[in-house]
DNA sequence: TGTTCAATGTCGCAA
DNA sequence: TTGCGACGTTGAACA
């Protein structure tokens, strides 16, 4: 196989799964690895069949495939030396996945739970605007100071880093002046912890399935 | 199919195909999307065969397996109600892939191309040492003054923190004292112009083909 | 359609 | 093992 678009990539022959979708994307599988295969090419895109010529013949190939993206222009070239197992099927139109507990969940949950930031603290908005993007959560405290939270599944640096951002952004803002920042998450790394207090960043841990629990009552998908 | 692990997830009945690999993965596709599967479980981890009982026996299910991840103990748990192809093949070890990336590529060209970044400058080296990692780029330009080039294929937020972090650090070098940084990619993300331009960094665009264009010859891979 | 951000990210390298 | 950055990232939400 030969891979040419952002860069360029070759796969010796050997034994593999090539599994071909029903909308043209092509995924070359080895035995190992993760859910990530070798290579392949993403739709929108179009197989070909090639006609196989003498040399391609003579080197052993019984058919040839070329693969090519419909925007980007990017191609993959497939040369098959044996067929060990060939199956079709149509699978029709997928149902698709229902998910539960991503961040958008956390985020919408402690919208509602404020108190766990700070006692008696009422909520600004949701993703609060600034120019180099949006904070989570802003509040305000019973004393009515600001405060910006920033939301991760697990708390890592970048999210300090991000949160930091925010906030010496904020701080410009007049009507923000002594913004306070908060990191919540379910779990936060050690790391992330250190570098969020030693810039008096405070660190929340929260606890999804608690915090589901004493839901206003959005039922849940499953 | 139901996950439980970092989120739970659920997938309701519908044809699809699973692949299971020889390291004990197994991926769970539908007919689109991109190589991503709609469900996984990463090595290591097994696959227990569940026993059928009468429950699931007059739901329809003819086989029930259960997926556990050795470390983490995310499991995948999944009902089939029906086989409708099934086979099985030994891949063996698989040479691996060849890549020949276009990050490297960029700093190569721009390395030699060091006006693009100030008119009349020299480069001083590649790789430029830090305590924190190396500069891609260090140059002075006409006059001799020191600028340290970050570059990217994408240029977004992250980079432009990490060349802060590294002109923090060098602007500490009595024979850096006044150093520029330059943010160099391909393309520029918006919100990274915005910091960059915020830190007083400079953004460059580069031309990727026109460089090549210009590049002195030295032949790719293969 | 383009941009931005999360992700069960995955992957690879180096300390 | 852990941290860190890149990825042909992919995917989803929103302007």
């Amino acid at each position: 196989m030969d891979y040419t678009g952002r860069l360029n990539a070759h796969l010796p022959l050997a034994t593999r799964v090539l599994m071909h979708k029903g909308d043209g994307s092509l995924l070359i599988h080895s035995d190992g690895g993760s859910y990530k295969p070798l290579n392949w090419m993403s739709p929108p895109c179009r197989l070909d069949k090639l006609q196989i010529d003498e040399e391609l013949a003579s080197a052993g190939v019984v058919e040839a495939w070329k693969v090519t993206h419909q925007k980007t222009g990017d191609t993959l070239t497939v040369r098959i030396h044996e067929i060990i197992a060939d199956t079709t099927h149509d699978l029709g139109i997928d149902p698709g996945l229902i998910k539960d507990g991503v961040e958008a969940d956390l985020q919408r949950l402690l919208a509602e739970q404020v108190d766990l930031v700070s006692e008696g603290s009422s909520l600004v908005r949701r993703e609060y605007p600034t120019a180099i993007g949006p904070v989570d959560l802003m509040i305000r405290d019973a004393a009515g100071a600001p405060i910006a939270v920033e939301i991760k599944r697990r708390g890592e640096i970048d999210g300090v880093e991000q949160l930091t951002r925010y906030l010496d952004l904020l701080g410009r803002d007049p009507l923000l002046t002594g913004i306070r920042g908060v990191f919540a998450a379910q779990e936060i790394k050690p790391q992330a912890r250190v570098l969020a207090e030693d810039r008096g960043i405070e660190c929340l841990v929260l606890d999804y399935e608690r915090m589901k629990g004493i839901d206003s009552g959005v039922p849940t998908l499953f």
